[in-house]
DNA sequence: CGTGAATTCATACTTTTGGCCGATAGTATT
DNA sequence: AATACTATCGGCCAAAAGTATGAATTCACG
């Protein structure tokens, strides 16, 4: 996966730098060797500690945006599914019956069986329960 | 591609810190005093870097084990909703008709009726799709 | 302006579902 | 043993849902 191999590569990166800074050092000779060391235990804990920092200030946004239902147009406009039919689709869901929905939508209820009808034929469903689990399948409905 | 891309900021974040450190090292000659200065620079670096570590780990949660659903047995229960009971629910949610419902579970679709009927009565619906709809307030199925 | 898609409605018919009754059998509980 | 709950089944009737077909209207688009 991405993100072991990103925490890898990060650890590789890690060693790779405190190489270099060992070769710096014992090439030109100078400071004191316990600097380095020093630096890099530094920086190990103010990385874990960022990591920690990191984790609670996003915490929040972690438990929030788990259940963000987006409509997936591009399935609807490939089934050919219209407007209105969604807005039938959509009372289904909501457990309406096809008189609920007439009178919701101001419209007979022959209207909403040729909608019903329609939406069956494109979601390839007989029945309505079907069509919502075709639905939601095609992430078309939440 | 955001592993090109943390490589690629990490690798600037060295740069930084050793640009940070040679141009210290030059400036002021002062060992006691760049330490801590050092140091410093080191921890505040580490520190956003592991932030920023820190928030691609929960981001990657976020996306990957978004939700995952657990039955609510204490609403079944209060509920007074059987085992049969339940499997008939799962069943309608899969769009299955009454015979269909009958042949899986090797009954008669009397059966299966009685057994909607019951549910009807307990989860306050007279449809089906509303049963869904209910049920699906009420944790009982996903 | 014509064409096609979308929306609307109706009628007739079939299938499915739901409401209401009663009944039997097994299991668990008290 | 009596009681309560579960699961099973059947019949009857009515309501709801679904199928088929045809048709009128509106509306956007070329």
């Amino acid at each position: 996966m991405t993100l072991r191999k990103s925490i890898i590569l990060y650890g590789v990166a890690m060693a790779a730098l405190i190489g270099i800074l060992k070769f710096a050092e014992y090439r030109f000779y100078v400071r004191d060797l316990s600097l380095e060391l020093y630096l890099g235990l530094v920086a190990a804990l103010f990385v874990s500690l960022g990591v920690w920092v990191g984790r609670r200030l996003t915490r929040i946004k972690v438990i929030e945006p788990s259940n963000q239902f987006s409509r997936d147009e591009a399935e609807m406009k490939k089934l050919g599914i219209t407007k209105r039919e969604y807005e039938v689709l959509s009372l289904i869901a909501e457990g309406l019956s096809n008189k609920e929905i007439a009178d919701k939508l101001f419209v007979s209820t022959s209207t909403i069986k040729t909608h019903t009808s329609n939406l069956f034929l494109k979601l390839d469903a007989s029945r309505r329960t079907q069509a919502l689990q075709r639905a939601k399948e095609l992430q078309i409905i939440p």
